[in-house]
DNA sequence: TACAATTACTTGCAAAACACAAGTGATTGT
DNA sequence: ACAATCACTTGTGTTTTGCAAGTAATTGTA
């Protein structure tokens, strides 16, 4: 087996208390913080969702990182109510409280990437309207986090 | 060779052209922000020092992501003036632009570990005077890039 | 002027992580 | 009943990492 089932649960020896170090043990890595964006800013849900997007994210990576971020409290797995073969994965508050590192790594990349593929709607507002912007987001974040758990 | 010379200069197909990916290119991995983060928190910069850092990163590892850096222009390499073994490793403007994106993981962080081994009076600094932290940091790192330049 | 220490690396090897292709098992639609 | 969909798991080969052991260029000391 190539991805271990239990590298999230077992020891793995933390490598230093520094705050930065402890974040980077849950998302210094190539794909995880490309399934939170997914799920922060173009409402992905599914697994299949995040299998399409645009990087190519390969199934077992996937499979993994969804078990470690679930593992680590930054998402949650819920059974669709509408179609018993799917699950959808919604972010807790802990993996909202991302958003802030996401959106200053979005504006450094902005500013150092010739091509930046992101909708002209958003650029601006990421340059005019940061704090309305970031409360949007997060309201529908919770939005669908409160609907899901009611049931 | 393990770890190739020239990974990063090779064609290393781009996976798409989103910010956020554009950035971990760059920096998505476990070690890349530590090294950035002792240069821009800890003004660290000898390869010695970097080897030094409570995580223990090996040296082939410390090398290569020195040369990545150095390619991507987050980083610059002089020799030490005052000593002619030693070099001296200093951010970039573009390097020290992560500085908002550190701050944040630094924040998530604090917020989520039981122990944060961070510096009581830095912790105070970003809870009452975030940017007065900022401005001071980027000022001292920009001093000792102009006081080399200028050589 | 030799010789040991320092510094910044490189090299080799085993282990872990990753990418890709091909399954598998549980629903669901026809 | 049977095929399709969905969320994975498994197997195989390649890449990256971690660790230990060099090496080459200074520098400090006898």
């Amino acid at each position: 087996m190539q991805v271990k089932d239990n590298r999230y649960m077992s020891e793995k020896a933390t490598r230093s208390s520094c705050p930065i170090n402890f974040s980077l043990e849950l998302f210094g890595d190539k794909w995880t913080l490309l399934i939170v964006r997914d799920m922060m800013f173009r409402q992905l849900q599914a697994y299949g969702d995040f299998l399409n997007s645009p990087e190519g994210i390969s199934t077992n990576i996937l499979a993994d990182r969804l078990k470690q971020l679930e593992f680590n409290g930054l998402i949650q797995k819920f059974p669709d109510p509408g179609d018993g073969k799917k699950y959808i994965y919604l972010l807790t508050e802990k993996g909202e409280d991302l958003m802030p590192v996401l959106i200053e790594t979005i504006r450094w990349g902005m500013k150092y990437s010739e091509e930046s593929a992101i909708p002209v709607e958003i650029r601006k507002r990421l340059e005019t309207d940061l704090d309305g912007f970031t409360e949007e987001t997060r309201t529908a974040i919770r939005r669908k986090r409160e609907a899901l758990l009611r049931n």
